[in-house]
DNA sequence: TTTATGACTGTTAGCGCTAACGGTAACGCT
DNA sequence: AGCGTTACCGTTAGCGCTAACAGTCATAAA
């Protein structure tokens, strides 16, 4: 790496001032055609290119924004990584990416490293901090949108999606085709998206007269190899389990291959329903039914909800919040 | 968001100087306990938080990195992203994800919007430029680590698969279970590793006196969705073909389901091989013959080179090359 | 006592850029 | 002629920080 060329260089051998040189990489106003020309030939003839960083310190932005998400190599979260840099790439903003796996600790280091980046902005998805962690490290961030999580009275935006509901749903269905004894494979405890499916799942057998067993109930680290594991521990403990629902579709991917392990037909001898409706899901055997959060949606319009309120053209933060679809496939039909 | 707490301030409030309080927050020698400590006690009582921008301006270095893949929802890219994230992170650098989404004019403008940003390095993934553009922007860019591409002369670490021989050995696979209408469907024209793939499996037809049927070789876009239709129509316009060679395990999944499609039971009318082994190839039905690429490993060497290069550990620039391996399963016994 | 030696702290300059304002020349109007 | 207006371009200051050097003060050595 040699030395960069600066924008005194520019100036000199272009034989203007450097505010000349600045406007015009800034396409302002207040030069003529001529000298814009001139400019613009010394700057491509050296190869010119503005330090983005100098120009930060002065204007307090740096076109970065972070985005951050539990785990990157969930496909759910590669999406909606994918379609909220897209976005960003649109209108000229670089994304950083923190990848948390799922520890708060790591969460709010990467939290703290983006503020010291200064980036305009923060997706942040999946929180798994406390409120009070939360929504007190928030005040010194930036402008930003929570996915995933309640936004609270927190002066932020939030795009949200109804876990009660989404695990509401799940469970009717089951009942709906006969099934009473019910497991469940839920997430990380501190996820909230966790404890919504949780309630959801709770609310939809209650109303229904089913009781709850305490022992149908486990947790694991939302992965195939989780959801593998903790499957085929509870289903051996348990064989008069027919039906499980699982914290996402990864999960239920392992409980489907732990069912295979145990000699277990699905749907004929246990009914499996997941979450997210990533690509997979449908692609496994048997195809997956699933409650479908639409992720490039998400992506996109979080991304979009962020810039707008980065560009001040937003009064209020907004607010947008979604029920997840059941689709019905073969390991649930 | 309000006015940021700056060295400044600290220094006021501590009642020292600016440059005491740089040297507490970096570190360094030549403070006493003391003033140490009430420095560090009204940083934490303003909770002041060093401008990484401001400092990057003086220091010449930024403490971000910037990590270019082709597709971050393939899961065989988000693996290696998360991989390099986590080794990064483990030594405080930040990363700029960048996604070309196979397009080389935004893998263009991607890395020189890397270049603005000063990130200290670069990984950079499947590079679809041609050598030319690429060797030269490569001369502007900060220390950099290719991935799945050839160094050539170029002063960069290089960290490259033997793509082949992996082409070389799925052919020699198939043709050793009897099969002699192979099928290619290969990834994108502009990719290396596809042409790489290609050449493999020329090679090893032509040392099996297999003459090379050019109808039989299809491209693709490198997703499920392009393998599904590619093999569809591939199948459907020669059903002499026996196996089929996919550029990688999306593609080999979507020709799975061009299968079902068409009614070919995998592995008995058609064999299939797919390239990188992600996690869902031991994971779909039936289970996919694949050429492993340890993602895990090449995202932790790779970004691990990266950093010995930027701490300047290494005196010439590494390169690392490793074959890939035939991971044999259901689709291709 | 004087000087040298450390241990600590402060001052200055400048990283590359832009906001804000200042200046100048040319022209038109009264 | 005197004035304002427009169009263009330059100067200054400073964003928040650190490298390099310049002190200052006490203590140890001569």
């Amino acid at each position: 790496m040699v030395k960069r060329v600066t924008m005194h260089d520019v100036a000199q051998t272009a034989g203007v001032s450097l505010m000349t040189v600045s406007r015009v990489v800034n396409n302002k106003d207040d030069v003529s055609q001529a000298t814009r020309d001139r400019v613009m030939d010394v700057i491509e003839q050296l190869s010119y290119r503005p330090s983005s960083i100098a120009r930060g310190l002065v204007t307090q932005r740096t076109g970065t924004l972070g985005v951050v998400v539990p785990d990157i190599s969930n496909p759910f979260f590669a999406s909606i990584v994918r379609y909220a840099e897209e976005e960003a790439y649109a209108k000229d903003y670089s994304v950083f990416l923190g990848n948390t796996n799922e520890d708060p600790e790591r969460e709010l280091a990467v939290l703290m490293s983006l503020e010291d980046k200064h980036v305009d902005g923060l997706i942040l998805c999946s929180s798994r901090l406390e409120d009070d962690t939360l929504f007190e490290i928030l005040e010194n961030l930036p402008t930003t949108v929570l996915v995933f999580r309640e936004k609270k009275d927190a002066d932020v935006g939030a795009f949200t999606v109804d876990d009660v509901f989404g695990g509401q749903v799940a469970i009717e269905h089951l009942i709906k085709s006969g099934h009473r004894n019910i497991g469940l494979i839920s997430g990380p405890p501190i996820s909230l998206s966790a404890f919504g499916r949780l309630k959801g799942y709770q609310t939809a057998l209650q109303s229904a007269d089913i009781p709850i067993k305490e022992g149908w109930i486990r947790h694991c680290h939302p992965v195939v190899e989780g959801g593998q594991e903790t499957a085929f521990d509870l289903l051996k403990d348990n064989p008069e389990i027919t039906a499980l629902f699982c914290h996402n579709d990864l999960v239920a991917i392992g409980a489907l291959h732990a069912c295979a392990a145990l000699g277990l037909r699905v749907p004929n001898d246990i009914a499996i329903i997941g979450y997210d409706d990533i690509r997979m899901a449908a692609l496994v055997s048997p195809t997956l039914t699933t409650l479908r959060i639409p992720r490039a949606e998400i992506g996109t319009q979080t991304m979009k909800m962020l810039l707008e309120q980065i560009e001040g053209k937003e009064s209020e933060p907004k607010e947008i919040h979604l029920k997840p679809e059941l689709i019905v496939r073969e390991s649930a039909p």
